[in-house]
DNA sequence: CGATTCACG
DNA sequence: ACGTACGTGAATCGG
């Protein structure tokens, strides 16, 4: 039996926005409408058994029809952008599903659906219609239903009615439900009904006289009332709603159900499609591997000498090779390498060859110029010591550049983005299976490494052309590139570590924590989790009568702008900002450094080159980039990080480079001659702004003018700046105002740049690094503002992020150059620390300062202060 | 796994 | 009228 599903497009579509919290992916698409219509139709396909299914969608406007009779013509609102962007989506996600769309110029979508259905029932189909809409009801029959989906405590329910449903629940049978509706009107389809006439009352009126004629019929023996006069003087009128309200049943469609049929929704297509949307919780739809088919290729097993000897000297003569090593936990295993587009090779490193002699003509085809495409070469360089003066193609960085919003850079994500091809990410194709010798035969295990080969072969060109095309390909080449081996540098370097010291700071901590939690236990009068932002609140704010300050989503904010603002209130107070503060320091930077140290004494943390959106570099395992400094007690942690012996550490950071990067961008000429005055920036800031001498200028002028300084850096805000100095946003305003007014050149400098990120759709540094604003285009002032921040600060952030990494690349070749022992060990955004050895320490120290001054040459000079100290904490 | 908090630039 | 500063990562709680 064939069951065929109708669908109400754009009002199915319509409640799923609205039924789901705002979903982007990471460029910036909404999806969350999209993500909801699928749930449903997903949903009422399996509920219903359906086996053809067509969703029919209004042309234009949804009040097309009324449009026909001018004086009801629409106030309706348009709808928003989040919507409206989705609306061609869903489409092309319901095309890539082989789903059958229907729209016909003329015809409303209730239109199409009120035909269908009679069509439908009339070729001996079961039907059933789907919509959030109401007026659906009037098509429910004794053999048609109608399913609308409704919202109850959070959970999607879907109501059935047929046509004794529709009896049962609105006391009218679904023809006398036009008539309903053409009294009541609806104000959201603006149709106006008879005025004072509501649900119950036309039910009412409905159940006593059967239908609008009959009403009418009978209206001279009804008893006199506003009623009865309001359905004489709008008679015309209530005949004229229920035309409106009526659901066309006979529309020229020309539509053969039986090409409707649910054929094949989970495809390739639509895989592809879902994937790109961040649909993760529906890619599970889809059946095994949705890859070969896309991809043909074949993998040869490489087993004897004679033949891995060809394949080198054939790989030579090539362009480029994909490359990939299988690595166990006993070390390498095999190769996977790949030069043509429909074959790849894996030579299991066992018997007839040794991984010393593949990685050697690696490396000397890589020497002859042969490209070796790679996806994270800092990965691969502990195995094979490829350097600088290689011809390396990193995909992952390269794709970073081309969207730096992008949460992985994995091989599924570059098949997928750039050979519009999908393939099982690494998970799904290994499992649970262990690396190793017995194991590394194994089809999937052959085939996860081929991928690992084929996909940077094939990826690179249109990558670099991408780059080419977005002028990206210097940045690319000059800066991103190198940077990969400095990181690497640093990384293999590590950072030594005094264990015991850490350890008995820690144990130092532990005992001052022991002491506040007692104190802390007393005060409040019993033992709580202090940890527990809840239990906190609810000891602070109720047990103890204190009055909240802020509230978060989930309840009280206990932060330390809303505790230090209660600190003269109660004895607790303080406690709990101490507490916080230690046990911070004792988690984070005693335990969650201590696993990290090895045997060498040496924490090597990673340095990510491809997740800020800015450019910046990113830290982890641990995180070396926000190891404390701003209070004396958290500074101390630097003291246990030490130079090994023989050695000193450098420590040069760059005197307010973002501001001289907005100094040379904006070509203020106040603020340029500011800084090539030498003077001090936030000083002048505060003479002007507050109209006074710089000689009058104190401390707290001094440090409200720092805050607009920074302000200005991260795309100014009254609202932020006023919350920053705890001040009016009135004032803060003032500030901005009388900012812009001494810095004309800035105000002008961002003003443009948020134009042109809202014409562009992207902002750049002065090296050409991109990032993409689509919050710029949203609806919402909110997302739009931040957008508007972005804009301003991205461009700022990232040309200093540039800047850091020219120095940086700069600074480590110059080291290995010179044959020097001392070495790049840690960067920190504007901060480069080098582990110098003490007799180099003059000649480095130079190097480190110049190279760092003349890394970029911007309108005004670079500063750069130089400290040496025999730990992290003497050296700042 | 999201929210909160807090460490850094 | 809308409700915020820009960029990160780690620890912790609690659903």
């Amino acid at each position: 039996m064939n069951k065929l599903l109708l669908v109400d497009g754009n009002s199915i579509l319509n409640r799923a926005f609205y039924g789901l919290p705002d979903l982007t992916t990471k460029d910036g698409r909404h999806t969350n409408a999209v993500l909801g219509f699928l749930n449903i139709i997903l949903r009422v396909i399996d509920e219903e058994k359906a086996t053809h299914l067509c969703v029919a969608f209004d042309v234009k406007h949804p009040t097309f029809r009324h449009e026909m009779y001018s004086e009801y013509k629409g106030t309706r609102k348009g709808m928003p952008d989040e919507l409206r962007e989705q609306v061609p989506l869903i489409k092309e996600v319901l095309q890539s599903m082989n789903v059958t769309i229907l729209e016909r110029p003329g015809y409303e979508a209730d239109d199409i659906l009120g035909t269908l259905s009679r069509v439908g029932e009339k070729e001996g189909y079961i039907v059933t219609l789907l919509s959030g809409d109401r007026d659906l009801l009037q098509l429910a029959t004794d053999n048609i239903k109608v399913k609308l989906p409704k919202t109850k405590a959070g959970k999607t329910v879907i109501e059935e009615y047929y046509a004794d449903d529709v009896i049962k629940t609105y006391g009218v049978d679904p023809i006398a439900f036009i008539d309903m509706k053409g009294l009541m009107g609806d104000s959201s389809d603006n149709i106006p009904g008879v005025p004072k006439i509501g649900e119950k009352t036309a039910s009412k009126l409905l159940q006593d006289y059967g239908s609008m004629d009959g009403i009418y019929a009978n209206i001279d023996s009804m008893k006199p009332s506003k009623m009865k006069d309001n359905l004489v003087e709008f008679k015309e009128q209530a005949y004229l709603s229920k035309i409106l309200a009526t659901i066309k049943l006979d529309c020229e469609l020309n539509v053969d159900l039986s090409l409707s049929e649910l054929k094949d929704i989970f495809n390739k297509n639509s895989f592809n499609l879902f994937a790109e949307l961040e649909f993760k919780s529906l890619l599970k739809r889809f059946e095994g591997d949705m890859t070969s088919h896309n991809l043909e290729f074949t993998t040869d097993v490489v087993e004897d000498f004679d033949e891995y000897q060809a394949i080198i000297s054939k790989l030579k003569s090539n362009k480029s090779f994909g490359f990939s090593l299988a690595i166990g936990d006993t070390g390498m295993l095999g190769a996977s390498i790949c030069f043509q587009q429909d074959r790849t090779y894996f030579i299991p490193f066992m018997n007839f060859i040794t991984e010393e002699v593949v990685l050697n003509d690696i490396i000397s085809a890589v020497n002859m110029g042969v490209i070796c495409c790679l996806m994270d070469v800092k990965a691969y360089l502990p195995y094979i010591k490829l350097n600088e003066q290689h011809s390396v193609f990193d995909c992952g960085v390269a794709a970073y550049l081309i969207n730096p919003l992008k949460s992985t850079y994995g091989y599924d994500d570059i098949a997928r983005d750039y050979l519009g091809i999908t393939i099982s990410s690494s998970k799904d194709l290994l499992g649970k299976t262990e690396l190793n010798v017995f194991t590394v035969n194994e089809d999937n295990i052959i085939k996860h490494f081929a991928y690992q080969a084929l996909i940077p072969y094939l990826a690179m060109d249109n990558i670099t052309s991408q780059l080419e095309d977005m002028n990206m390909l210097k940045l690319y080449k000059e800066i991103e590139l190198p940077c990969i081996y400095s990181l690497y540098d640093m990384e293999k370097f590590g950072i030594k570590v005094n264990k015991n010291e850490l350890i008995s700071f820690g144990a130092k901590l532990d005992e001052s924590i022991q002491a506040l939690i007692k104190d802390i236990y007393e005060l409040a009068g019993k033992e709580f989790n202090i940890n527990s932002t809840k239990q906190l609140g609810e000891i602070l704010f109720e047990d103890l009568g204190l009055k909240a300050g802020k509230k978060t989503k989930t309840g009280y904010s206990t932060s330390v702008e809303v505790l230090e603002k209660l600190a003269g209130e109660h004895p607790i107070i303080p406690k709990i900002l101490e507490y916080r503060s230690l046990t911070k320091l004792n988690s984070t930077y005693v335990a969650g450094m201590l696993p990290y140290i090895l045997e060498d004494g040496r924490i090597h943390g990673k340095f990510n080159q491809t997740v800020t959106a800015t450019g910046r570099i990113s830290s982890t395992d641990p995180n070396l980039q926000n190891i404390p400094t701003r209070t004396e007690l958290g500074r101390e942690i630097r003291k246990v990080f030490v130079p090994e012996d023989g050695f000193v550490f450098l420590d040069a950071d760059y005197s307010q480079i973002e501001l001289r990067v907005l100094a040379h961008f904006s070509e203020d000429e106040t603020l340029i001659n500011a800084y090539n005055k030498d003077s001090d920036i936030h000083s002048i800031t505060a003479s002007e702004v507050f109209g006074v001498p710089m000689d009058k200028v104190d401390s707290l002028m001094r440090r409200r003018a720092k805050a607009v300084n920074f302000g200005i850096v991260y795309g100014i805000s009254s609202f932020g700046l006023g919350q920053d100095l705890d001040i009016s946003r009135k004032e803060a305003e003032m500030y901005i105002k009388k900012y812009f007014d001494t810095y004309k050149g800035v105000k002008s400098y961002l003003d443009n740049t948020v134009d042109n990120a809202k014409k562009s759709g992207y902002v750049e540094t002065i090296f050409g690094r991109r990032r993409p604003v689509p919050e710029l285009s949203s609806s919402n002032f909110m997302t739009r503002s931040f957008g508007e921040r972005i804009a301003m600060n991205s461009p700022i952030q990232g040309t200093a992020a540039d800047i850091i990494k020219i120095a940086m690349i700069n600074v480590n070749r110059e080291l290995k150059l010179r044959n020097l022992r001392s070495r790049l060990i840690l960067q920190v955004h504007d901060e480069l620390i080098i582990e110098t050895a003490i007799e180099e320490k003059d000649e480095v120290k130079e190097l480190l300062v110049q190279e760092m001054v003349k890394a970029a040459n911007l309108s005004v000079k670079l500063v750069v202060d130089v400290n040496e100290g025999y730990s992290w904490y003497d050296a700042k």
